[in-house]
DNA sequence: TTAGGGTTAG
């Protein structure tokens, strides 16, 4: 018995005759395969290049780091140190290559596979399609599609296992095309194909524009009769889920006799990702009835499953049954239950699973940071990155994104900067999903100019970037967030429902009702006004913009309402002051068996305050928990302040105040100075204005509503004062702007303004329309309010 | 005696 050792490249190898028990495969075999040349007789009858005979010294072997050539079961033996029996006078490489070749394959040494295609290369692999599709295999797993083209080139002789492995290999590199060409010409030779070439190619078909090939090849498929095999069927069912036709997936899989585990697993991991949670339990069940055994794929997939609508209590005892099943140790099914439980804002849950699991890594992490920030403590995600750094288990795009979406959520835009810097350093600033963090946290941060740098820095914009900036145009530029729309529409990425909502909401807030309604017509050629979130973006634009027959008539003709829709059909009478027709939507709607929430209530109350339907509102608000089971915010309190207030009880809301849990809140006060301002009453405006500015010194709004409370009340001097503190206190307000829309174009104006090219004429106009408003007895305010602020 | 199907965070 002697050692056989393949090494590759040891400097100094020698190319001698063998002279003890070890053959070292010579450096020319190792690296350069092509160049072996194995038609040259001159190297075939060179000693040095003929494995057969070749016995090269152990010169060089015992220098191979990390290798104890006295002992052949060294743990330490590189890879490339291959020990085999060799008792018959034949080389054993002569048996025993495709063995090799696979431990090349399994271990990641390409030098030996090199070594096995030289040896095979100078058996002349040209005429053998058995060796040369070892060696086309060998390549393609290494990704070196190049050199498995040169090996096929080569061959005489080629059979269907042949162009299956070759078109592997690109498929393996998503070289989608390639794997197209090569079968359309494996086809035009005559090669036959067989299950694992239709299983191979439909791997390629995984995204809508490759559907239809799919499609044809399913055809092939079902002529040949393959559609019976459960691997042509398994990529029968990704190829379709991949391509969104989950109902053509839910065909092949009812239709296959034969599954085993593996395409079980497939189906509740496809109806898991389609968000069918049930579905995926029932495939779950089936696999436990036909007798087989679940595995941690199984386990992961099912417990991945298990959506929102999934009862705890089922996910309980997947859990249990998985650990049952000796498969709770497995750090990915570990990373499943973590995930699940945060899926169902169960924390604690999340947190104890997480701090079980024997092993964990970036992805477990992930799933709990993701957690706090799911549940609005980014803080507690944040402490983590610390962690992550100090058990160095390194980052990824994912992670970045999520500690960046806790910096969002507790606006810790210090730490951001810090993550934006550690993810430029890494490398992951082109990273759309990292990149969506960046400018999401950028935009909340109110700082724009970074959110956009950030978004035109990305290679690959996808929507849900372009929604992250287009949110920090909200309230900001709408020109800008109008311009971008159209470069995505020039960019050819699809809007989402989230993009036409947030559109929905500029334009509401702009007013701008000629915009929405342009909006409101490419929602409908889109397909979206169908969508419950656009559709109720639509009816909020229309009422702001001050179309309530339009937010009305879309409302009625809506096929899917929500509680939603209803709020903001309420909330749209209640803008325009028809709070009748609020309370009788109000009715309507619990009729229809709609639960109304904290909004619906607030709208409803908001209506009456309006409206000035007192008794209305009171019933509503001293109901609210008791019928409804809401539990009254400050904005209910606010709106109840705002109720009396507007009906003349001036002294009533402010012991309203009083008595609420509130009294500390300067919403409150600021709500009863308003309407004391509306009634010009002084003696409670005062005294609502000391509790406002102690509460808020820092709110410049504050100052102003104070000043034009005592303006208002003709107590000139002292709305001076107010000022002057305000000026004092280095406190400042933005400018108030308005704006209107004429002929498509925004015409936007600042207090003071005369930069419009019009200015003259406008004021001019002003001062007209002031005198009639005096003549008519409709303007009866002080000189004070006429000045700008 | 070579070639085919899957898992976790966003």
């Amino acid at each position: 018995m002697f050692t056989l050792a393949l090494t590759a490249s040891t400097p100094g190898t020698g190319t001698g005759m063998a002279t003890g028990s070890v053959i070292l495969v010579p450096r020319a075999y190792a690296f350069s395969p092509f160049e072996a040349k194995p038609h040259s007789t001159e190297i075939l009858n060179s000693p040095a290049f003929s494995p057969l005979k070749a016995r090269p010294a152990n010169t060089g072997f015992n220098s191979y780091p990390g290798h104890n050539a006295q002992d052949p079961n060294s743990k330490t033996t590189h890879s490339s140190m291959v020990y085999c029996n060799s008792d018959s006078d034949q080389n054993p490489l002569f048996n025993d290559w495709p063995q090799l070749l696979q431990i090349s394959i399994g271990s990641g040494d390409l030098m030996l596979g090199q070594a096995i295609h030289a040896f095979l290369a100078k058996l002349g692999y040209q005429n053998d399609a058995f060796r040369g599709n070892n060696l086309v295999n060998l390549y393609g797993k290494f990704n070196k599609l190049g050199d498995a083209q040169s090996v096929f080139d080569e061959m005489l002789v080629r059979n269907t296992i042949t162009w299956t492995t070759l078109i592997k290999g690109h498929l393996q590199v998503n070289d989608v095309e390639s794997v197209f060409r090569i079968a359309r010409e494996m086809y035009w030779v005559g090669e036959e194909f067989n299950e694992h070439t239709c299983s191979v190619i439909l791997q390629a078909c995984d995204s809508l524009e490759n559907l239809v090939r799919g499609e044809q090849i399913h055809g092939f498929v079902i002529k040949r009769g393959f559609d019976e095999d459960v691997f042509v069927g398994t990529s029968l069912i990704s190829m379709y889920s991949r391509c969104g036709d989950l109902g053509a997936a839910e065909k092949v899989y009812s239709n296959l006799a034969y599954k085993d585990v593996r395409c079980l697993n497939f189906m509740i991991s496809e109806y898991g990702k389609a968000g069918c949670g049930e579905k995926a339990i029932g495939v779950f069940l089936h696999l436990l009835g036909s007798g087989l055994e679940p595995n941690d794929y199984t386990f992961t997939n099912v417990i991945s499953a298990c959506n929102g609508d999934i009862d705890v209590e089922v996910l309980r005892v997947l859990h249990g049954m998985c650990i049952k099943c000796g498969c709770g140790d497995e750090i990915s099914v570990g990373n499943a239950i973590v995930s699940v439980y945060v899926k169902h804002g169960m924390l604690e849950e999340a947190e104890k699973s997480f701090c079980g699991m024997g092993e964990r890594n970036l992805v477990s992490w992930t799933a709990l940071l993701s957690g706090y920030v799911k549940n609005g403590n980014g803080k507690k995600a944040l402490e983590g990155f610390s962690q992550i750094l100090e058990l160095g288990v390194g980052f990824d795009s994912c992670c970045f994104a999520t500690l960046l979406d806790g910096c969002s959520e507790c606006k810790n835009l210090g730490l951001g900067l810090q993550i934006h810097g550690f993810v430029v350093k890494l490398g992951y600033v082109h990273d759309v999903s990292v990149g969506t963090a960046l400018i999401d946290l950028y935009a909340k941060c109110r700082k724009l100019r970074s959110a956009r740098l950030v978004f035109h820095s990305l290679l690959d914009k996808n929507i849900v970037s372009f929604n992250a900036i287009l949110s920090g145009y909200i309230g900001a530029d709408e020109e800008d967030a109008m311009a971008l729309f159209s470069q995505l529409r020039l960019a050819d990425i699809k809007p989402d429902s989230v993009t036409f909502a947030r559109l929905l909401s500029l334009s509401a807030d702009q007013a701008c009702l000629v915009k929405g309604k342009c909006l409101h017509a490419y929602i409908i050629k889109t397909g979206f006004e169908a969508n419950p979130s656009v559709g109720n973006a639509v009816i909020t634009m229309y009422a702001k913009c001050g179309s309530i027959g339009d937010a009305c008539q879309l409302f009625y003709s809506m096929n899917y309402l929500d509680s939603i829709s209803w709020n903001a059909v309420i909330s749209a009478y209640a803008l325009h002051g028809q709070g009748r027709k609020a309370l009788i939507l109000f009715e309507e709607m619990k009729k229809e068996e709609f639960v109304p929430d904290e909004i619906t209530i607030l709208s409803v109350l908001q209506a009456c305050s309006y409206s000035g339907l007192l008794e209305e509102g009171f019933c509503l608000f001293n109901d609210m928990e008791s019928k409804y089971g809401i539990k009254p915010e400050i904005e209910h309190f606010a709106c109840m302040v705002d109720l009396l207030g507007r009906a003349g009880y001036l002294s009533e809301a402010m012991s309203f105040i009083n008595r609420s849990p509130f009294s500390g809140s300067p919403l409150l006060w600021r709500t009863l100075v308003h309407v004391c301002k509306l009634h010009g009453d002084l003696n409670f405006g005062q005294i609502a204005s000391k509790h406002l500015l102690d509460l808020a010194p820092e709110e410049a709004g504050s100052y102003i509503l104070v000043s034009n409370l005592y303006a208002g009340g003709g107590m000139l001097n002292e709305a001076a004062r107010v000022r002057t503190v305000m000026n004092d206190l280095k406190v400042s307000k933005e400018a108030g702007s308005s704006w209107i829309e004429i002929d498509n174009k925004v015409h936007q104006f600042v207090a003071s303004d005369k930069d419009h090219p019009e200015s003259k004429e406008i004021y001019a106009k002003l001062d007209l329309l002031k005198s009639e408003m005096k003549q008519n007895m409709i303007y009866n305010r002080t000189p004070a309010d006429m000045s700008p602020m």
